[in-house]
DNA sequence: GAGCACTGC
């Protein structure tokens, strides 16, 4: 095993300046890392020390033996250390989980890491999925004696909450304690720490509340950003803000007058974990695809019809391409000849509800053939065995931001090489396998290496507030890992500055510090605290909980009609968020009664969810002295009033032409054909979120009147 | 008369 040892701690910032280029140009090259492979690879790389990038650059679809147990290093590491041979005998039961450990491939590395981390300030480790990074290290950290009560715990930050809570039960388990004890998570609901918790895991969006009450996070002696490679926007700025605690830890000494414990930094990116797969032969089109449907179509069937058992994965952009391709297989699937295997089909992305997705684990029956038809929930976060055939259309949707406008789109676009490569991978995790690529060779070859980062292409107010709150003055220097462009920072600090969040200096207020405060978009915090002086914070507080899920009703394919008629039941003239607010006070009469919901088409689900945010709101409101239990009545002009004060720019007046025009922005827009104001004609409206699909289209609709934008409009005419 | 990639506080 080659390790590049690191210089001392003085080099941090340039070594973490260095992992940043490491992150962002590729995960493979670069000198200052760590990187944790299978045991075969790592005897290669002994007697091969030059050709490890080489290997490393190669096509996933290449040939590697999976790594074979056995580990001659085991013996000396378990005599070295005390700690753990001690914590062993505790769980004799369990002994098979240290072997469990000990096959890991990260196993061979635990001291190194140790070392490592004692001589400097900041580590990457790589490694591909499975390899141990994220369930060892801190376990490896707390045996060395690094991590204690008075030296500072450890926390593992994760973007997704699943992981966070599946990753501590796993640690906890291995470590012989009860979960919650000495290995714990943090979640968003959810808390499962105690004083003893000296392994924290927990979500990157809590690491980011906890920095705006610790902002050195001085709970913590070592601190480990996993999956650094997703780059999503919570991992962006917590990479640079937790570089800024440890530098300020260095460098300034605390009220006592003493100097701070240096802060420990790790940031784990995942590898392709192409090593620990079976050979994956990759079809390309012979000719680019002008249909990726009718291509998907053919070329599944096609497999069906030629190839041996085993299941076919296809990666399709979204839900509609996919309920669309499920009918036409089906119907394809009844005039098969009776000799071939059946065909069953199943569905995945995100929206589908949890009862439904766990479908797609259930092994295929006898005699018949699986067909997942999935959105990238399948590239990572969902896997499935009995997989050997992927086809991939190589397109996915993506969230834009188009500043210049203020509204969002959801567009198809090309993948990038990365995720292609992840999606072949599906292919190959039991047996060799292959994928059918709906793209030639030639358009691989001109894809991104990687997908955008978010913060690049994204609305960046809440993180701009953020930012602000945490006492960072200059948004547009800051150091980004990317920096998104001027026009999207720009459009962020002009947002704030409209909802009084920050003064014409561009300094925070104290407004805008209370606004920092709520886990909610800056207008929906916004208007948290305008309900106060209206008396209508019962009101606010639930519609903004309504609009935290995706849709409080759900609407089957095959029963929209139904679904339509049972909304109206619903419905009020002052527009969709009383509509909301009317579904709400049914489903708590009803005690959420799950019978009820089904035939009502109310999405449970994500009822719970809107009353989990609103307990949570009335808490944060409770805190920060606003009487939670003033209340409008039935008088909804008041909260749409309320309302207003966060989203005064997004109203829109009706034209004598009979179509609407935003009055900030004079562009023409449409009543969302899902709104219950559809086809109504109506002085002036306010929307919470405009979207660019086939036309431009306000969505959560209500009937305002335009005197009130007078009334409500702040900065704008100062 | 339209549509909903994926996360998170």
């Amino acid at each position: 095993m080659k390790i590049n040892r690191k210089r001392k701690n003085e080099k941090d910032v340039e070594e973490l300046e260095q992992s940043k280029k490491n992150l962002k140009i590729d995960h493979n090259k670069g000198i200052h890392k760590k990187k944790v492979t299978d045991k075969s690879k790592t005897n290669n790389d002994k007697q091969n020390p030059q050709k490890k990038n080489d290997k490393d650059s190669k096509q996933p679809s290449k040939n590697i033996d999976i790594p074979k147990t056995g580990n001659s290093k085991s013996h000396q590491i378990k005599s070295n250390n005390e700690s753990f041979k001690k914590n062993s005998k505790k769980n004799t039961a369990d002994s098979n989980l240290i072997e469990f450990r000990k096959e890991l491939p990260i196993w061979q590395e635990r001291n190194n890491l140790v070392q490592e981390l004692k001589e400097n300030d900041t580590i990457i480790i790589m490694g591909e999925m499975g390899s141990g990074k994220s369930t060892q290290t801190p376990q490896f950290l707390v045996e060395a004696g690094l991590i204690t009560l008075k030296k500072g715990i450890i926390a593992i930050s994760q973007p997704r909450r699943v992981a966070a809570i599946s990753l501590a039960s796993r640690v906890s388990h291995e470590f012989g304690t009860k979960l919650g004890q000495k290995v714990g998570y943090s979640v968003r609901f959810d808390d499962k720490t105690s004083h003893s918790t000296l392994m924290k895991y927990l979500t990157d969006g809590m690491l980011l509340r906890e920095l705006l009450s610790d902002p050195l996070l001085l709970k913590y002696s070592t601190v480990i950003l996993d999956e650094a490679h997703e780059r999503t926007m919570r991992t962006d700025i917590l990479f640079a803000m937790v570089k800024k605690a440890q530098e300020t830890r260095k460098n300034s000494i605390n009220q006592k007058g003493k100097k701070y414990e240096h802060l420990k930094i790790i940031i784990m990116s995942a590898t392709l974990d192409a090593a620990k797969q079976f050979p994956v032969t990759i079809n390309y089109s012979s000719e680019p695809q002008s249909d990726y449907l009718d291509a998907a179509l053919t070329t599944t069937m096609q497999i069906h019809m030629d190839q041996p058992k085993g299941d076919i994965l296809v990666f399709l952009p979204g839900q509609e391409d996919i309920e669309i391709l499920e009918k036409l297989i089906n119907d394809y699937g009844t005039s098969l000849p009776p000799d071939k295997l059946k065909v069953i089909t199943c569905l995945l992305f995100a929206a589908l509800p949890t009862e439904q997705q766990t479908k797609v684990f259930n092994l295929a029956p006898p005699g018949t053939r699986k067909i997942i038809l999935a959105t990238n929930i399948a590239e990572t976060s969902i896997t499935i065995r009995g997989v050997r055939y992927v086809v991939d259309t190589g397109k996915c949707k993506i969230r834009k931001f188009n500043a210049k406008i203020g509204m969002e789109s959801l567009s198809i676009e090309n993948v990038s090489k990365n995720s292609a490569d992840q999606r072949l991978g599906r292919a190959g995790r039991e047996a060799p396998g292959i994928c059918y690529r709906l793209f030639t060779e030639d358009e691989y070859n001109k894809m991104e290496k990687d997908t955008e980062p978010e913060i690049k292409r994204c609305n960046l107010s809440s993180v701009i507030l953020l930012l602000k709150a945490l006492e960072i003055d200059d948004v547009l220097g800051f150091d980004y890992m990317d920096a998104p462009s001027r026009t999207l920072l720009k459009k962020a600090l002009e947002h704030l500055y409209i909802l009084k969040a920050l003064n014409n200096q561009g300094k925070i207020t104290e407004l805008g510090k209370k606004m920092a405060e709520f886990p909610l978009e800056p207008s929906y915090a916004r208007v948290l605290i305008a309900s106060q002086e209206l008396s209508c914070t019962r009101e606010a507080i639930e519609i903004v909980s309504l609009l935290s899920v995706d849709s409080i009703f759900f609407s089957p394919q095959d029963q929209r009609e139904h679904a339509s008629d049972a909304k109206k039941k619903f419905m009020s003239p002052f527009g969709d968020l009383i509509t909301f607010l009317n579904v709400l006070r049914s489903y708590e009469t009803q005690k959420g009664n799950s019978e009820w919901c089904y035939q009502n088409f109310i999405n449970r689900r994500n009822m719970k969810h809107v009353i989990d945010v609103r307990k949570q709101l009335i808490q944060l409101c409770t805190r920060m002295g606003i009487p939670t239990n003033s209340s409008c009545g039935n008088e909804y002009e008041i909260v749409l009033k309320c309302m207003l004060c966060g989203f005064f720019r997004n109203s829109a007046i009706l034209q004598p032409t009979n179509n609407y025009r935003t009055v900030f922005s004079n562009q023409s827009v449409n009543i969302h054909p899902s709104s219950t104001l559809f086809n109504k004609k109506l002085e002036a409206v306010m929307y919470t979120e405009l979207v660019l699909t086939s036309k431009p289209y306000m969505k959560h609709v209500s009937a305002i009147q335009s005197n009130w934008l007078y009334d409500t409009a702040p900065n704008i005419q100062e």
